[in-house]
DNA sequence: CCCAGCGA
DNA sequence: TCGCTGGGG
């Protein structure tokens, strides 16, 4: 959903936490976000990715161990959930992003050649593209760190807010909130990303956010089906256009006096801008999306298999050795500790 | 994004 | 301990 434009109109029930805030809690990152945000981030400053000596992307794996790492130190519990197959509706935004993924990479080409140097690694930001090795590499380094993932058969964001929803996860944690669509009822963003943002010129820091369903809902005096009917109107990744000419303020208005979703689709003209897929199969969609069943017994946190990491991280890419060696130790006090926690919890102490 | 090293 | 810089792969 048009996620500037919503933050904005539930602001006030967003919370900014640090870190400690999610000691002890069970967060599902949504992996495919998580890894484009190191692939966009993770760069030297004329905009090339880090790659090992046979020239093979590594800004992911970089990423993903020492962040997942920092997050597990901080007593969080990770889950990463991969995407599978996205809905034949989806197609439309995703050659809208390849397009644009293209058109960057022009850009970044184009200012190379001419030796212009200031924007080169803003254009190389979106050049980014996850190829199916670099998935698999990823969940071989996630298994040997001990982090669990689940497969989406369809959409991730949809399996996160199903951990959710199940309780299994507290949290999903992505920079979208597009799981709250999917009935996930606590969303974390800001978790994969760091360093600074610039507020009036001055740097902070950026911290985790959070934001519950139950708030948003009764803060704008929504309940969750006139939620998916707003987001409907103001576009979501399967209409990126919403209702042309209808903004969130006037969307907002319209779900929130008027009951019947016929005559609502009917009033702002669906059909005329959708004729493939109608709204009801897209709020089916979002109300009872294609998810695997997982129980909690299946989620197993915490066996870390060193060789296997140094094996990936140092053979295979080139990783300097004392650095990874040092944050296997760190990850697995952070395991010891986080275990001693929870038998401390069970006898109550 | 991350870390290591440095000087304050 | 902190903020900054340069390099990581």
């Amino acid at each position: 959903m048009g996620l500037a434009e919503i933050r904005e109109l539930i602001k006030p029930v967003i919370k900014e936490v640090d870190f400690s805030y999610l000691s002890g809690k069970v967060v599902a990152l949504d992996a495919f976000n998580a890894l484009y945000q190191f692939l966009a981030a993770i760069r030297q400053p004329d905009g090339t990715p880090l790659k090992d000596s046979k020239g093979r992307i590594t800004s992911h794996l970089s990423g993903l161990f020492y962040r997942t790492k920092n997050l597990i130190e901080y007593g969080i519990k990770v889950i990463y959930v991969f995407d599978g197959k996205h809905p034949e509706f989806k197609k439309k935004e995703q050659e809208l992003r390849e397009e644009q993924r293209k058109k960057m990479e022009e850009k970044y080409k184009k200012a190379i050649e001419m030796g212009i140097k200031g924007d080169l690694k803003k254009y190389a930001e979106f050049t980014s593209k996850l190829e199916f090795n670099m998935v698999d590499e990823s969940k071989e380094l996630l298994e040997a760190m001990g982090v669990p993932y689940v497969q989406a058969p369809s959409e991730g964001e949809a399996q996160a807010a199903y951990l959710v929803k199940k309780g299994i996860a507290d949290y999903v944690g992505s920079q979208d909130y597009d799981s709250l669509l999917f009935g996930g009822l606590r969303v974390a963003r800001n978790l994969t990303i760091s360093g600074k943002r610039k507020v009036r010129g001055v740097e902070v820091d950026i911290n985790p956010e959070i934001a519950e369903l139950n708030d948003i809902l009764n803060y704008l005096k929504l309940d969750y089906k006139k939620l998916i009917w707003f987001a409907l109107i103001v576009g979501t990744d399967y209409n990126p256009d919403g209702i042309p000419g209808i903004g969130v303020k006037t969307a907002y208005e319209l779900v929130k006096n008027n009951n019947d979703p016929e005559k609502l689709f009917k009033y702002v003209g669906w059909d005329k801008y959708y004729k493939e897929i109608s709204w009801k199969e897209l709020e089916e969609f979002f109300e009872d999306p294609p998810v695997i069943e997982i129980n909690k017994e299946d989620i197993k946190f915490g066996e870390v298999n060193e060789e296997k990491i140094r094996k990936i991280l140092i053979d295979e890419h080139d990783f300097s050795e004392d650095r990874v060696n040092k944050a296997i130790e760190e990850l697995k006090n952070a395991y010891r500790k986080g275990s001693q926690k929870n038998i401390l919890s069970f006898f109550g102490k």
